[in-house]
RNA sequence: GGCGUGGUGCCCAAGUGGUCUAAGGGAGUGGUUUGCAAAACCAUCAUUCGCCGGUUCGAAUCCGACCCACGCCUCCA
């Protein structure tokens, strides 16, 4: 059995084939840090955790190297309406963003390159393009990629230089082009940069965007390496120019299998800054949606699917995580005497989550094959026939799927205002009242604790609370 | 204009030629449990796959036309 990915480039499923035995490479486009991400940024993160833990459920070793983008026109715009230095800016967002990462139980990459660090290497990028001709120079000291002296041009992304709608974008742009659509390597000081600036052979300036990702991912990963992932919005123009800058300069294979996310939509419509539908993640803490529920609804939903966002969503995802949650508590908790050692229910859950999980990562079917057993188990546990070992078992399986979803051992943010000692006594108090059967007095104190959002529930081990 | 993606039960969503009278989750309904609830558990829930035609012994799955929704071709995960 081998494990098959959707590639843009070819657009059809090929079978993964990493470019050293159990080892990958994985480079994935990290956020631009001049505003908090919202939560359709994070379906694409998630989706390349899921990837990642996938790949690493399937015991390969993997090397993940995610940028960010520290400089390009809209952190330089926004630090200036902010009046703060481009550093500031973009370390607060930058912190913003590894906080939700964490807090999305999204696994750190290994390396998180920034542009700003690897400006000599990028212009060193750009001399090599321009020595082979592959880039010029323009008057006003920018340097562009000659799309015309790459006939590989468009492959990724499917499109022909020549059969692309013009629009009316040359008035609006303000640089000096040979080719219409050319793009900038290297792009020259202009006073909107305010003092954002390098040294370089061209004069003062600052890099194209697309540069710093060839550099960055040649420099932590190699010329060619194994996966490039990304939103749907990045194959063009951004990895298009990636890799033609990356195949002209290193002249070797750059990306074996390139790999996007579709977006996250609301009410039908991609969720985005300009249209002003957006959710941050903030935003939907500050709602009381747990975090479980936040992943779970990102991560089950297959990658290359759009995903109509809603809050309704929200609540059947968390509904799906307490059903595992519970199943996995009363593994651990089991203890009966049956005979069946559930030996045959783990051999096919485990065969048929994989067998979907390594189809383009199919992760519908890969739950399906878990709550499959789900509800075997339970079943079995009820009726008493399941073995003690048998539940230890299962429950080292669903732990081992647990590394895939990286959902049932999430924290929840603790709530800030919340006197426990305040609701043990009340739930003292009423469980008083219920031995004396003062069912009133008792319902009364349910009702009040529930209007502060705590819900009890009465189980044989006495009563638990928690949020609602 | 060019290039794409998708339309499956009340909702979400797999399945891409026979084992599909269609997986799984949520909701609903019935039951177990409970002082009553809640939660949990069990059971039940599409002869049908946007529409029309065609190919085939056989189609949700292939082909053609059409309708609808969304996206890319410009910064965007």
């Amino acid at each position: 059995m081998s494990i098959h990915f959707y590639n843009t480039i070819s657009r059809q499923k090929e079978e993964f084939l990493s470019i050293e035995e159990k080892k990958v490479r994985m480079y994935t486009c990290g956020p631009t840090v001049y505003d908090f991400a919202h939560i359709g940024n994070y379906r694409t993160f998630m989706f390349e955790d899921l990837l990642r833990r996938y790949l690493e459920f399937r015991g390969y070793e993997v090397i993940q190297a995610m940028n960010i983008t520290d400089v390009d026109d809209n952190t330089i715009r926004r630090s200036r309406e902010k009046g703060v230095s481009l550093k500031e800016l973009t370390n607060e967002y930058k912190a913003g963003f590894h906080a939700d990462l964490k807090s999305l139980n999204i696994q750190p990459a290994h390396q998180y390159p920034e542009a700003t660090q690897y400006v000599s290497e990028m212009i060193e990028m750009v001399q090599e393009l321009e020595k082979m001709g592959f880039a010029y120079k323009t008057d006003d000291g920018s340097v562009y990629f000659d799309i015309g002296k790459y006939d590989g041009y468009g492959k990724l992304a499917h499109l022909k230089p020549d059969e692309m709608e013009r629009g009316e974008r040359v008035t609006d742009d303000s640089y000096e082009k040979e080719g219409a659509r050319d793009f900038a390597l290297w792009k020259g000081y202009k006073p909107e940069d305010g003092d954002v600036e390098w040294d370089s052979p061209w004069g003062k300036g600052r890099p194209g965007w697309h540069i710093e990702c060839s550099v960055m991912s040649t420099e932590l990963l190699g010329a060619h390496f194994d996966i490039h992932c990304g939103g749907v919005d990045n194959i063009f123009p951004h990895h298009e120019n990636e890799l033609a800058q990356s195949v002209c300069a290193n002249g070797s294979k750059f990306v074996n299998y390139w790999m996007h996310s579709e977006y996250l939509l609301v009410d039908n419509k991609k969720m985005s800054k300009s249209l002003n539908n957006f959710y941050t993640l903030r935003d939907l803490l500050d709602k009381k949606y747990p975090l479980a529920a936040i992943r779970w609804m990102l991560l089950t939903t297959h990658y290359r699917q759009k995903l109509n966002f809603s809050v309704e969503r929200l609540d059947e995802a968390q509904k799906a995580v307490n059903r595992l949650r519970e199943f996995v508590s009363k593994l651990a908790d089991y203890d009966g005497q049956g005979h069946d050692d559930g030996k045959n229910s783990v051999m096919s859950a485990k065969a048929d989550f994989t067998a979907a999980m390594d189809d383009d990562l199919n992760i519908s079917g890969g739950l399906a094959a878990i709550f499959e057993l789900v509800r075997w188990g339970n079943r079995a546990m009820d009726n008493e026939e399941l073995s003690k070992e048998g539940a230890g078992k299962i429950l080292k399986l669903v732990q081992s799927f647990e590394h895939v979803l990286g959902v049932l051992t999430m924290k929840e943010e603790p709530s800030p205002k919340l006197d426990t000692v305040y609701i043990e006594s009340k739930i003292a108090e009423r469980n008083a009242a219920r031995a004396n059967k003062d069912f009133a007095r008792s319902d009364a104190i349910r009702d009040e604790l529930a209007d502060q959002g705590i819900e009890l529930i009465d189980t044989p081990d006495g009563t638990k609370w928690k949020l609602k």
